[in-house]
DNA sequence: ACCTGAACACCGTTCAAGT
DNA sequence: ACCTGAACACCGTTCAAGT
């Protein structure tokens, strides 16, 4: 056999990712396998590594499409007063961790390196609440606007792990909701008014 | 060869659950192998299914030691005002993930279903916290200060998370803990003003 | 009653060989 | 210039066979 040339490299590119994902999605992490990816797009192992140089590669480029996913998907929260704005943010989090399960947690198990590019996407994800903090108090300075926006984000996302992993055993996703707009609401309250 | 009797059984398991640990601690998870546990031990992968179920069993079981370890350094935190007591407890959590990580990330990856008496486990860490708000607000409900523990938890967690995983670009340990302490202080400020 | 080690069904990765 | 598929060095797990 050998040589079909029925799609180009970035065809074959697009087909992997396009694969490895659903997998991901429909089977969870542990199921994506070159072997099962080769299997599913109609091509043998050795080509995708035409493609991508190998599976940490692949794997970087699936974490990159979740984080432009979820940057969209926060993106579309409306905008209103700073608070509201933050708590919806938070929720619209949860509810991407929540439907995106597999693909959200991949994102935070580091098996290589970060990349410059790939952490500059995270970066983005951030700065939005950053803005607003910014906002919140416009007395204080970036520094304090961007450490406030790390706290509280960094603390949305552990119950968002937590709660999704079974640790806080949080029966349904309203708990984890309510739980996660009880701290975002206190640590807003608290700390406005502690920066003055 | 075969048959040395030279250990006993509950030896032999305490062997492979110590080699298993030195082997997360010194060179990280990925290399924890059966093959490897063996070869340190002085026994073949076929000894380790004596005392062992299986891979993941084994892995629940050094969880269960971390989870005690953990609770051992939290305990450890001395007797002080809630406020700094939750705060001295969140910086004890930070340098125990901070000293082990690779084994406090470990407790974290769901691999299988966790067992009850893990769970317990897990939920008597969280107790401690919970009692200190439950002093915080004298007032207030038995869930709601089981709430604000689990809220703010989850937040000192998501934050140790993303800083030790690189995700939010924390220079130093240091500012990490300025960050956890922003997150607790705020957050305490804002909840004790809001429950009234 | 222990303990071995070959065997099985998997991995990711490489690369000579085919068209 | 693509693409294959056998080969290599790994996995976890099992279990007949040895003492």
């Amino acid at each position: 056999m050998a040589r079909r040339n029925k799609h180009s490299l970035e065809e074959i590119r697009a087909m992997v990712l396009d694969a490895a994902e659903t997998i991901i999605i429909n089977e969870g992490y542990p199921a994506l396998t070159v072997r099962r990816i080769a299997m599913e797009i109609g091509y043998t192992v050795g080509s995708i590594y035409m493609v991508f140089a190998n599976m940490a590669d692949l794997i970087m480029h699936i974490k990159a499409n979740t984080a432009d996913d979820l940057d969209a998907q926060l993106q579309q929260v409306p905008g209103c007063p700073p608070e509201q704005y933050i708590a919806e943010s938070a929720k619209a989090y949860l509810k991407f961790a929540a439907r995106n399960f597999s693909r959200w947690n991949m994102m935070f198990v580091r098996d290589t390196e970060f990349p410059e590019w790939y952490r500059q996407k995270i970066d983005r994800i951030f700065s939005r609440v950053e803005a607003q903090f910014a906002q919140l108090a416009p007395g204080c300075s970036a520094q304090q606007s961007k450490q406030a926006a790390r706290a509280l984000w960094g603390g949305v996302h552990g119950i968002c792990t937590l709660s999704l992993t079974d640790e806080l055993d949080a029966a349904d996703i309203n708990d984890v909701e309510d739980t996660l707009l009880l701290l975002v609401d206190s640590f807003i309250a608290g700390w406005v008014r502690n920066i003055r």
